[in-house]
DNA sequence: CGGTGAAGCGGATAGAACATCCGTTTCGTG
DNA sequence: CACGAAACGGATGTTCTATCCGCTTCACCG
C-alpha cells in the first residue's frame, strides 16, 4: 500500500484536475468527467486514469474539509464541558457542510472508492463517537442515540436545509442551524 | 385547464407504464423511460408522450400515496389534542415516506412538472402548517419552528434514515422513528 | 354500419454522454 | 545522451436519451 511518488507531470494534471472539481463543486456544476477534461486542458484518458468515477474526484475535492472537520473534532474532544464540546463541534460541522457542497454526498454516501477516504471517514466517525459517549457520560445526552446515528442526523439536518426553498446560501445556513438546535434540544431533552 | 378524456387505448398503455413505473420503484430500479417501455410492452414515444421526463412519471406513481397522506391529514386536524395529532400524523407520514420510495423525491424536489402533483404538494404543506398551527397555539412547540420548516424537517429526517447503513427496511424504519421521535422532542422541548 | 379525420402508436435513428484503447510523448535514471 | 517506464491525449466504440414521422386505431357522424 506504500504509493510511488508521481511523476512530475502527472502531479500537476492531477492537481489542475482537482482545482478544476473543486470549482465545478463551488459552482454547482455537475461533475462530468469528459467535461473537467476539458477545463483542465488535459487528455480524458488522463481524468479517468486518476479519477474512475466523478465520486473519486469529489472525494479528493472533499477531502481537505473532511480533514478540517476531524482536527476540529479533535479539538473539541478537550473542551471541558461535554454537552458545549458536542453542540459546538456540530454548529461547525452543519456550517462546513452547508458551505462546501462536496461533503454531504461523501458523507452520505455508503461505501468509498478512495481507501483514503474510508480511513477518514472512519476516523471521523470515531470522532463523532467520542464527543458523543462523552455527552452519555454526563447524561447530557439520549442515551437511545447512538454512534451510529449521529453522522446521519447531521445528513439529516443539512439534507432538510438543503430542500428548503431558499433565496439566498445564508437563509440555508440558517435554516440548518435552526434545524439543529432542534435536534440538540431533542437529543439533551430525552435524557432528562 | 379542463382535460379531454383519453382515448381507450391511450388510457390502457397509461395504466400499463404507471405500473411498471410503480414496480420499479418498489424494485429500487432506476427508472428510465425507455425501459419502461420495454417492460410495458409500448412504444419509447408512447412514454415519452405521458411523461416527458422520469420526474414526471414518478410523480404520478407517488400521487395516490401523497393523497392518501392529505386524507390522513385532514382527520389528524380533527383530533382533540393539538400536539398529539400531529405527533401521530408526523410518524405515519415518515413511515409511508419509508415505504414506498416514489414519495420523498417528488416531496424534496423544488418544483413539479405536473399541475395535478403541485396542487397536491400544496395542499399537503397547507395541512402541516394548519397542524402545526394548532400545536403552536397550545403552546405545545417551538414558536421558531414555521410551516415552511416541516416538510423540510420530514425529509430530513428520513434522509437520515435512508443515509445510514442499515440491513434491513425495518431496521431503516426503526431509524426513522427514533429520529422523528428526537425531533419532536426538540419541537416540544423549546416551547417549555 | 362504413367512411373519415383526428388521436395515438412505435421504432428507427439522431444526438449526447461516457469510457476505453493504443500510438505518441515526456520524464527520470544510468 | 539513450533507453525504458510512465503518462499522455483524443479518436472512437458504446450506451443512454429523446425526437421525428409514416402507419394504425379509435370514435364519431352520416
Amino acid at each position: 500500500m506504500t504509493t510511488v511518488p508521481l511523476r512530475k507531470d502527472a502531479a500537476r494534471n492531477r492537481h489542475r484536475i482537482v482545482e478544476v472539481g473543486r470549482r465545478f463543486v463551488d459552482e454547482g456544476t455537475p461533475i462530468q468527467l469528459n467535461e473537467v477534461a476539458r477545463a483542465a486542458s488535459v487528455g480524458v484518458a488522463t481524468v479517468y486514469r486518476h479519477f474512475p468515477t466523478p465520486e473519486a474526484l469529489l472525494e479528493t475535492v472533499a477531502a481537505p474539509g473532511l480533514e478540517a472537520l476531524a482536527s476540529h473534532a479533535e479539538q473539541a474532544l478537550s473542551g471541558d464541558d461535554a454537552w458545549t464540546a458536542l453542540r459546538d463541534f456540530l454548529f461547525a460541522a452543519t456550517d462546513a457542510l452547508i458551505t462546501d457542497a462536496s461533503m454531504s454526498p461523501v458523507f452520505a454516501a455508503a461505501a468509498s472508492t478512495l481507501a483514503h477516504t474510508t480511513e477518514l471517514k472512519q476516523r471521523l466517525v470515531t470522532l463523532f463517537g467520542q464527543l458523543l459517549d462523552r455527552a452519555h457520560a454526563a447524561g447530557a445526552a439520549d442515551p437511545g442515540v447512538t454512534q451510529a446515528d449521529l453522522v446521519p442526523l447531521m445528513c439529516g439536518v443539512v439534507h432538510a436545509a438543503t430542500v428548503r426553498p431558499a433565496a439566498t446560501d445564508a437563509d440555508r445556513a440558517a435554516a440548518a442551524r435552526r434545524y439543529l438546535t432542534v435536534v440538540l434540544e431533542g437529543l439533551r431533552g430525552h435524557a432528562r
